[in-house]
DNA sequence: ACCACTACCTGAAGGC
DNA sequence: TGCCTTCAGGTAGTGG
């Protein structure tokens, strides 16, 4: 589920129950996710105003009325799940086996964390030295902001001797693509996934920048639009998958008009990367 | 500095 | 129905 663009569609979610509100009571119902919670990390969490909820990367950034700020990277499976008040108090649906962290506000709303496989990740650091964290401290920069160019990727891809679908997965070199918009990007742009990384052109890696940010984009848009349901703002893929052109469509024919072909299947580095061999060179 | 590989964990899906 | 294998959107740590 979560690369960029889902992390940015949980965050539009949760921003209405989270932005401004306090949190009157928060559970943390195993120690650990991927790592262990921080010290006292229920304790820290309640009674706090939440000021502001921003995203870098995959990692979604509650900046707390106290001076720190909780992280929250949804791994693989993670996924946040919102009820509202109905009568009086919450439905007393029992929590999951996979509901591992509630957050309640006054908004009044139930923020549920579930994560079957927990490759999800919790910390709380200060605000003040939030870029100094090691989840983001080498990060690249934000594909849909100033920092991102030509140039800059270009910079990155130098000395990179591995396919560019490979290089595009290193959240150093650009942050929140993952295995899906890569696929994406890479077919928008026309360039084969196992392209050596430094053996593209300038003109290419334009593209690929032009594509990156369009296929990010259309993907947000497209995930704004599932949360019409904020209901439950499930971290689910949303109405965008129904949008992908390769990513999951082996064999499938190529989306592109006018093309005949039909998207292959390769695997690099353990993991599946989805093309048109006819469209991307 | 870079690269390939492994591990972490559970559930879903497919083959038999 | 059930058992087995394979695969899954991520990242950190290892050793070359």
């Amino acid at each position: 589920m979560p690369e960029l663009p889902e992390v940015e569609t949980v965050r539009r979610g949760l921003a209405p129950v989270m932005e401004g509100r306090r949190i009157t009571n928060a559970e943390a119902r195993r120690p650990d996710l991927r790592w262990p919670f921080p010290e006292r990390f229920a304790e820290r969490l309640s009674g706090q105003r939440v000021l502001h909820l921003g995203r870098r990367g995959k990692y979604l950034l509650a900046e707390l009325e106290g001076g720190e700020t909780l992280l929250a990277h949804l791994g693989m499976s993670g996924r946040f799940q919102v009820e509202g008040e109905v009568v009086g108090r919450f439905h007393h649906t029992q929590p999951g086996k996979h509901d591992h962290v509630i957050l309640e506000t006054d908004a009044p709303a139930r923020i549920t964390y579930t994560d079957p496989r927990r490759f999800g990740a919790m910390d709380l650091w200060p605000s003040a030295t939030l870029e100094g964290h090691r989840w983001l401290t080498a990060m690249g920069p934000e594909p849909l902001g100033n920092g991102f160019s030509t140039a800059v990727l270009a910079e990155a891809l130098r000395r990179r001797s591995s396919p560019i679908k490979q290089v595009l997965l290193d959240q150093t070199v650009v942050a929140g693509l993952g295995n899906i918009y890569v696929s994406e990007a890479l077919f928008h742009a026309g360039i084969h996934p196992s392209c050596v990384a430094q053996k593209m052109s300038v003109a290419r890696i334009n593209r690929l920048v032009e594509a990156i940010r369009t296929v990010l984009c259309a993907a947000i848009e497209a995930g704004g639009s599932s949360l019409r349901d904020h209901r439950q703002t499930n971290g689910d893929l949303g109405y965008f998958q129904h949008s992908f052109q390769v990513y999951g469509r082996e064999s499938q024919a190529c989306a592109r008009a006018g093309c005949a072909g039909a998207v292959h299947r390769i695997t690099q580095s353990g993991r599946s990367s989805f093309f048109c061999p006819h469209c991307q060179r």
